[in-house]
Parts: structure tokens; C-alpha cells; sequence
DNA sequence: TATATATTTGCAACATTTTTGCAAATATTA
DNA sequence: TAATATTTGCAAAAATGTTGCAAATATATA
């Protein structure tokens, strides 16, 4: 399946920056699903400089291209809700799984009601539930047992 | 207004670590609101090692008594639930300002609907509102002016 | 309370991650 | 294609986080 990159450039000549082989190798790689920085570096290796990764990555996050995403203790990169659908996570303590899960009313009418309180303006949000997936809870009581 | 350490005394005892300066100097430091490492290091420079700061907080996640919070790209850590009522933030990107707000039936009844599709075991959450706060706004408006 | 034992600390050194300055390479404009 | 502006990779520095170990501190036992 071919990466149609018509939006990302759009963004980027929208910005003034160009559409470079190095930028198209990172989009690249954050397309192939949520990756941390060092995961992009290795990736890459050879073929974009640690140090432009850096860059690259800094620049899509403040283009609104990318946004970051905390999973226990670390954080990765994913393409943000122009790219796909705006979701949430569910994440595993033990073996690190993420399971995509949708938005919902919910979570957004809530988000009305308490940014109202404070005339506070929201331009993102992030929910990340963690906690112990099916198979690895199996195994645990195997563990136990 | 005297800080109370019982219970953090009791947390570490119950499972064999001892209440010491440098612990009660890094409970102190959180206390005080949300900090990132550095800032920990700093506040206490001279009184607590570089070193065992990392320790420290390492020990205090790990026991639970205090946990991460993302703001932006840093991380700060913050007294846990155990501690003060569990809340989630709205955080301005201008001037940094964090706003509590308080939990919501939405917000649980949500976590249990996802998590039981997928037979999940949820143990922690986390939902960050960014944004810009009334302040900001008021002062972005006399910039565009 | 003194002594023995276990835990914790600080220091020094190391490893990893992120940032910066700058010249060379690449893209854009005319 | 030449002129100009942007972007890249490299080298080096700064910042952040980790490890091993001896000295100091705390805890348990007598």
C-alpha cells in the first residue's frame, strides 16, 4: 500500500519548508505506527542523521503533523487526527501492546463542560487507560498458580 | 502548615524501606505541587544528591505513592491518589497554568465500557486537556489587536 | 545501650539522549 | 542555469539518566 503524501506536503509548503528526502523517510516511519524517537533513529540509520530526525520530528509536532503519545514511561510519535481518526489507548504493563480504542461523546462533552468553567479554551487532549490485556492477565495466573 | 508523613511512612515500612532525610526532603519537594526531576534537583542541591533524587522518585512510583503527569513535552511528577483527590488537568501552552479539575462518572463508566470489549484490565488513567487559559486569551487578543 | 547486620547515601565515572554551530549539500526562485 | 534560501550531516557540547562501590546511616538483636 503506497502512502499518498499529498497532505503532508501541503502542510509543509503551506509553511514555507520543503518536502526533502529525509522528511519523507521520517513520515514515513511514523506512518508505520507510534514509534519513539530512538525507534526512528535506528530505523533511519544511514540514511538520516540522528540530528535531523531530531529536527524533523520537532518540526512536525509544532506543524500539528504529529503529536506525542505517553505510554508508561516513555513517549512515541504518532500522526495526529488530520492523518488518522482521533482515538484513544489502551496499554499494557506487561507486554507493551496498545489497543486503538474510538472517541466518544462522552469524553468531549465532558471536556466542554469543565474547559467552560474556566474560560479555557481546549485545542487537544490525550486519554491513555493503562492496565493489563487479556493475554498477558492469562499468563499472569499461570504465573500465580 | 505541617506536613503529614504517616502515611508515606507506613507505605515504605510496610514494604522494608526506612523513612530517611533524603526521602523526607523529595516527599517535601512533590508536595509542594507537580516538578519535574530538575526541579527537584535543584530545590534541594546541596541537601540531596543528583543521584539519589532519581532514586528516590524511581522508589516512590514504584511504591505508588506518587506518579507521572505529561505536560507538554516534559513530565512532572505529582502526589498520587493516595494523597490528594484524583483529578486531571487542564494545562494552557502559553503560560504553562495547570487547572485541576475533578473526576467524572463519564470518565470512569467510559474506561469500563472500552476496557471490557476488549477484556482488558484497567489500573491507572490518564486525560490532559491543552489549551489556552482565559488569561492567555485575553493577552493574544491585544497581540493580534 | 552497644553491637551486628542490612539499607541507604554520595561520589565518581560512565552511558545515553538531546541541542547547537557551522560548512557542505540540496532545493527553490527567477 | 545562476543566485538565493533552506536543509542536512558532522563534530562537539550540554543535559539527562545509570551503575558500582565505599562510607554513612538506619534497624534489629542482644
Amino acid at each position: 500500500m503506497a502512502i499518498d503524501y499529498s497532505k503532508v506536503k501541503k502542510i509543509l509548503s503551506s509553511y514555507g519548508y520543503s518536502w526533502t528526502r529525509p522528511r519523507e523517510l521520517v513520515f514515513k516511519a511514523i506512518t508505520g505506527g507510534p514509534k519513539t524517537i530512538s525507534a526512528v533513529i535506528k530505523l533511519e540509520q544511514g540514511k538520516v542523521d540522528r540530528v535531523s530526525v531530531y529536527r524533523t520530528l520537532q518540526l512536525f509536532e509544532e506543524l500539528g503533523i504529529i503529536h506525542r503519545l505517553y505510554l508508561g514511561w516513555k513517549y512515541k510519535f504518532e500522526l495526529s487526527d488530520q492523518f488518522i481518526a482521533h482515538h484513544h489507548h489502551l496499554v499494557c504493563n506487561f507486554c507493551a501492546k496498545v489497543i486503538d480504542i474510538e472517541d466518544e461523546q462522552h469524553i468531549n462533552s465532558f471536556i466542554k463542560k469543565e474547559s467552560d468553567k474556566f474560560d479555557f479554551k481546549p485545542t487537544s487532549h490525550q486519554f491513555e487507560i493503562e492496565g493489563v490485556c487479556s493475554d498477558c492477565s492469562a499468563k499472569q495466573l499461570l504465573v500465580a498458580a
